[in-house]
DNA sequence: CCAGATATGTAGTGTTCACTACAGATGTGG
DNA sequence: CCACATCTGTAGTGAACACTACATATCTGG
């Protein structure tokens, strides 16, 4: 029994350019169409590689969060709790105004709302994001822990906020504000942060 | 030469139907047949008395924000510029959350990233998000003058900051958050207006 | 009561959508 | 070289979409 004909496409490239169609235009707006033309593919050549639609979304989200973790892990080295907040909200401010991208996050752009059929979307997209918060929350605990943050401070509600403002930011750069007003808005946001640092002595 | 038949149906009252259903599946994900349904209506009284579907969505969104406007009047009437981003931040946490709505926000599950031929549709989600940062900024300029907000502050990037939390919060809320993790979030987002307030003598 | 004007309900229109049948191409194991 | 397995391109499939033609109903002005 033979392995059959190979793939003639790299998936990695191919989900690349999905991925960059869904950032744009989001799950229910790309279509099969414009999604085969980005990848360089056909559509029984999607089907066979990626199940469907929401299969293809799978994969380019798993592909999304995997390059993104590798930088979550260099914010979380930050040596406070201040500087953890400072060095993601300002990455993001950097990331999500790179014209090498579409503006804005993936994980918001992919779809806020959908119609019947595609529920499961918006919350696969939460989920993502909160493994994001999951882990800025760990960080937060450590830093109380280590006298960082106050004693009366509460790392999970801290670690909601950063999350809610990076989400809030994605919005903001996907619907033209430029990197300076995003910058602006990370500067003030870690002052939040700064409030529930302890003082240094 | 006569009026005509009269409509049997109240604009403002099917207005309401639909922003509900708007609200819940976005612009691209609600469809005619849930729109008409849920308006109680057939497809030829929605476009004879809307247009089309982008114009009966503008329609929703002038009555949402036309609703919206009566209530950050009260916002901005709040005393310092720490309880306008108070009033506004514990307000929304409420308002999203409140089970007489679909959760979030409808100018942002209305649509961030939509589909070839509704572009227009992000863009005007974000136009009417921006008059609210607009009255925002407005508030945050007096109260810089007043002498409640530091001389070192810039009111732009306050009235950025808190429109982009709102923004995060709502999708937040759209996505399971209860009351009390935005109540969190916003609780902790005062503290950075807080931080640019000058100190009570 | 009639002419003109607008609204309504039924029943479609063409288009676009996600998805696939099928035939041919290209590989492996024997 | 042959049986078999998998991929690829062409060309569709039925379903759902936004939107509308048309006949009928209900109003006003004269």
């Amino acid at each position: 029994m033979g392995m059959g004909r190979p793939r003639e496409f790299d998936a990695e490239t191919a989900l690349d350019q999905a991925m960059e169609v869904f950032w744009r235009h989001g799950y229910e707006g790309a279509t099969i169409a414009q999604l085969t033309e980005a990848m360089g593919i056909n559509p029984p050549s999607l089907y066979a590689c990626f199940g469907n639609k929401e299969g293809l979304l799978k994969a380019a989200l798993d592909r999304y969060t995997k390059l993104r973790n590798v930088w979550m892990d260099e914010v979380v080295a930050a040596p406070t709790a201040r500087d953890v907040a400072e060095r993601m909200l300002m990455g993001i401010a950097d990331k999500q105004t790179d014209p090498a991208n579409p503006p804005g996050c993936l994980l918001v752009q992919g779809g806020i709302a959908c119609g019947t059929g595609s529920e499961s979307v918006p919350f696969e997209l939460a989920a993502r994001r909160a493994e994001n918060e999951d882990q800025l929350r760990d960080r937060f605990v450590r830093a109380k822990a280590e006298g960082d943050l106050k004693p009366t401070s509460d790392p999970a509600a801290l670690a909601r906020y950063v999350s809610a403002v990076s989400v809030g930011m994605g919005v903001m750069a996907s619907s033209g504000s430029d990197r300076e007003a995003l910058q602006q808005v990370a500067s003030v946001a870690v002052q939040a942060v700064e409030a529930q640092s302890a003082d240094r002595t």
